[in-house]
RNA sequence: AGAGUAAGCCGGUCUAUCGCGCCGCAAGGUGAGGAAAGUCCGGGCAGCACAGAGCACUAUCGCGGUUAACGGCCGUCAGGCAGCAAUGUUUGGUCCCUGCUACAGAGACGAGGAAGGUGAAAGUUGAAAACUGAAAGGUGAAAGGCGGACACCGAGGUGAAACGAGCAUACGAUAGGCUGCAAUUCCAAGUAAACCGAUGUUUGAGCGCUGCUCGCGUGAGUCGGAGGGUAGGAAGCGUCAGAUUAAUGAUAGACGCCAAAUGAUGUACAAAGGACAGAUGUACGAUGUACGAUUUUGGAACAGAACCCGGCUUAUAGGCUUGCUCUUUAA
RNA sequence: GGUCUCUUAGUUCAAUGGAUAGAACAGGGCUCUCCUAAAGCUCAGAUUUGGGUUCGAUUCCCAAAGGGACUA
């Protein structure tokens, strides 16, 4: 069981993730907004808090690194095939890690269902 | 002991498991803060410019020191404000030239003179009879009163300020070439040397001298519209972090810190009270106060490097050290 | 990352350092009308925040907060 999280793993680029958005499928997990897209290549991973909720750096640091942490505990759920990801945090308050485990799990298995 | 004040410092530690960036063949090494923040100053660094003259513009402003530099810091002088005090805070070139000082006030920055007093010109009143003359007018006609130009003396009051000044946009001294790492250099990929309008070629457009003018140089494009393409990478970024969807984290445990509760057959002090010996001692003592082992629960701030330094400013739980001041008690 | 700029009634804008901060629209009340609109009268409402300079700050200076523009 592969746990790790390198930088391969890591969705980048303007147009990709402009692609991602415009013709990914989407759903949300509170307090997460997900949309993915089945892709050839390996699984690329978009981790987002925005700026306009949380406006100290520290916070949407610690935000990303807890979906990140999570994503990466629960990789193997997603099983053979390949995606793109993009997880949006959209709640006001900065939530525990408990919480924003439960729901990564829950859009992760969302995502291996309907795709 | 309490309260205050100034200066300085710390900003949890360790272990286990799973992970991330960079360096390295690998083993391994290394990886955020006192403010990394705001971007308010200064410097390094980079590019462009640097024949000259003049005018602007911006910043600073008691004195001395410190520094690579500063508008910072340290010491010190004077004034204002807060405090019983220790101390804190704030202001600090000049008024020669150019201007400003509302309302009120006679007058407001050139001076001019108000109530009142002294003197006093013009004018007016006194002013009619009578005489003279064709008439108009003249003589009579002066004292005194009213009047108050003007000259001298000169308060009180108004106002922040009344001739004393204060202020800056003014003057003086000093400093500053301009732009900033999205600077700048290189690689890769792609496109549109096309179209429309305005203006211009010795009757000189535009550009450069990076604010303007003179002056000098250059000499055919320049500006706007609509439209097309790209937005990747490397260096800059070394001196023990260094990315470019942007690394330093998550979980569990232990210790330490803070707050609340608990309060040991515990320790210290006070003590109603009865007991024993006896005119004062001895042990006991319900109960109260303080200190407290242990246990339980909760809490732990402000905040995250993107070229680098020196400051400033702002945010910050809790804690530590030292100096000084005041109050109370004891010696 | 860097360079600038702005904050005044609910909204859009005025106001040499000078008295009670002005105007339009919007809002409340009254008149008119059978009712509404229009019109007329009237009322309330603001200098982003905290210091300083000044006799006196919307204005000048310093700090903070919140917007906006430009720059590869």
């Amino acid at each position: 069981m592969a746990n790790g999280f390198p930088k391969d793993n890591k969705l980048c680029g303007q147009m990709r993730i402009a692609q991602l958005y415009k013709e990914g499928k989407r759903f949300t997990a509170w307090p997460l907004r997900v949309c993915f897209q089945e892709t050839e290549e390996q699984t690329q991973v978009l981790v987002w808090a925005p700026k306009s909720l949380f406006k100290r750096a520290v916070k949407r640091n610690h935000l990303r690194r807890l979906m990140r942490e999570a994503y990466r505990l629960h990789q193997d759920m997603l099983g053979e095939k390949h995606y793109l990801i993009a997880f949006n945090y959209m709640d006001k308050e900065e939530q525990s890690y408990a919480v924003v485990e439960k729901a990564i799990c829950k859009s992760l298995k969302k995502i291996s269902e309907r795709a």
